[in-house]
DNA sequence: TCTGGGGTCCTAGGACCC
DNA sequence: TCTGGGGTCCTAGGACCC
């Protein structure tokens, strides 16, 4: 059996943690740059407002009921989350599944003892951390996501919903919309519609062999399997999983037009990414640059190109892969555009244990690992500022940095940082 | 005026090999 | 007229997830 826990709606609550008194009241947390709104608390969905909706367009409403607004703090919820895998980690193997979710081994607990299980979960993490959480316990992956859903949309359940039975299992699949299903987004939803296929009961009905040309092939057949209680999808129990890609892409608070300023973000994102490859001690091969123009703006002209910078040998130095990221930029900036936002993308990694010397490559390779160890060494040591920026940087980001985003109501780091912690007085 | 950021997997088709 | 069979690797594009 495979348990789901999920945070109910997890960055509002993590900053409900830190101000109780926002418990019952309408609460929202806003995505980078404060554009979208990513997290409502039950009362702002009730209010009407939407996942994703951008944030002037929520502004009458908000302002008209008194909603409580929230810039991201992602090192909060980071630190947040960590505590939560921490917890779950007492009760079985983990998969970390999405900073807010995790599924959980309960192949060991008695069957009798399942919901008993469930409950401890709950609990434990709500008296260590204050934090709402749903389970859902099933045979596959697909199943107990189906059973937090239940769980969650039914007040009854008290977060905690069981699949373990093949009646139950049928029974729930006949009132599962096929758009409610783990897997199953927009498009697909959109074409079993076209097919008369609206639950999940109708799903399974059809064969293996419509699903396959339907829905994806295997990754549809798999799905089918899972919905009917047969697993087809591993537990990924790997501890600290590589990444095969590390983006750093990020929107300006401003419009940019020149050339300086956009190496200076793009030097920044580089640095940022170039940190987070050596975390998981990687070295990248290419890097690609991209920088657009506002694409929701109808009459400005638009400009979006990427390029992709094949690197002569895998590198973590962050010098190095600025050269090559500024290098990219030169040859697709044009000038007389106002650029909104840039990235840099990581890709193809080796272990940096295993680095394929180039017979050409004049660079003195020692030195650059051993000047990146003292870097990262130093940053660790000293923390970030309030942008989650390190101490010591290259200068090829800009020391002003007037273009990056927008963070107008940012609650504190208070499990994080020393000077933010929460101050109580008695 | 104002619209996030970071990932994954799979398939089809082309180029190439023997 | 008749034109094999089996592979690999790469990329672009599509779909999905949180």
């Amino acid at each position: 059996m495979i348990a789901l826990i999920d945070c109910n709606n997890f960055f509002v609550s993590c900053e409900r943690v830190f101000e109780p008194w926002l418990n019952g009241k309408p609460v929202v947390v806003l995505s980078n740059n404060d554009g979208c709104i990513i997290s409502r608390s039950q009362e702002a969905k009730d209010l009407g407002i939407k996942m994703g909706e951008p944030l002037f367009k929520a502004k009458p409403l908000i302002e008209c009921e008194g909603v409580r607004v929230f810039s991201s703090n992602f090192m909060l919820y980071g630190d947040m989350s960590r505590r939560v895998m921490q917890i779950l980690k007492t009760f079985g193997e983990v998969e970390v599944y999405s900073i807010d979710e995790a599924f959980v081994n309960l192949d060991h607990v008695p069957t009798a003892d399942l919901e008993k299980k469930a409950i401890s979960i709950r609990e434990t993490i709500w008296q260590y951390l204050n934090l709402p959480v749903c389970v859902g316990i099933a045979p596959t992956k697909t199943l107990a996501k189906v059973a937090n859903h239940l769980a969650k949309k039914n007040a009854a359940y008290n977060g905690i919903a069981l699949l373990d039975t093949p009646e139950k299992q049928a029974a729930t699949r006949r009132h599962l919309a096929v758009e409610n299903i783990w897997g199953i987004g927009r498009r697909y939803a959109v074409k079993l519609h076209q097919h008369q296929v609206y639950t999940a009961a109708d799903l399974v009905d059809r064969s293996a062999a419509w699903v396959y040309r339907h829905l994806g092939g295997v990754v549809g057949v798999r799905l089918r399997q899972e919905l009917l209680g047969n697993p087809c999808q591993e537990l990924d129990l790997t501890e600290d999983p590589s990444r095969k890609n590390i983006a750093c892409t990020r929107s300006f608070s401003r419009y940019i037009t020149t050339l300086d300023e956009l190496q200076e973000a793009v030097a920044t994102y580089t640095t940022r990414a170039a940190e987070k490859l050596r975390l998981q001690r990687s070295a990248a091969k290419a890097i690609t640059v991209f920088i657009r123009t506002n694409k929701f703006s109808v009459h400005a002209p638009q400009y979006h190109r990427a390029t992709t910078i094949a690197l002569p040998m895998a590198s973590a130095d962050t010098g190095e892969l600025i050269r090559y990221a500024l290098q990219g930029l030169r040859q697709i900036f044009q000038n007389g555009y106002a650029y909104k936002k840039a990235g840099v993308i990581l890709s193809e990694f080796t272990p940096e244990s295993q680095l394929q010397t180039n017979l050409f490559d004049t660079t003195d390779r020692d030195k650059s690992k051993k000047l990146m160890m003292a870097l990262d060494k130093l940053n660790a040591k000293m923390g970030k500022n309030e942008w989650a920026e390190n101490v010591i940087s290259y200068a090829a980001g800009g020391t002003d940095k007037n273009w990056k985003m927008t963070l107008s109501q940012k609650s504190d780091r208070y499990s994080t940082h020393w000077k933010e912690i929460l101050k109580v007085k008695i």
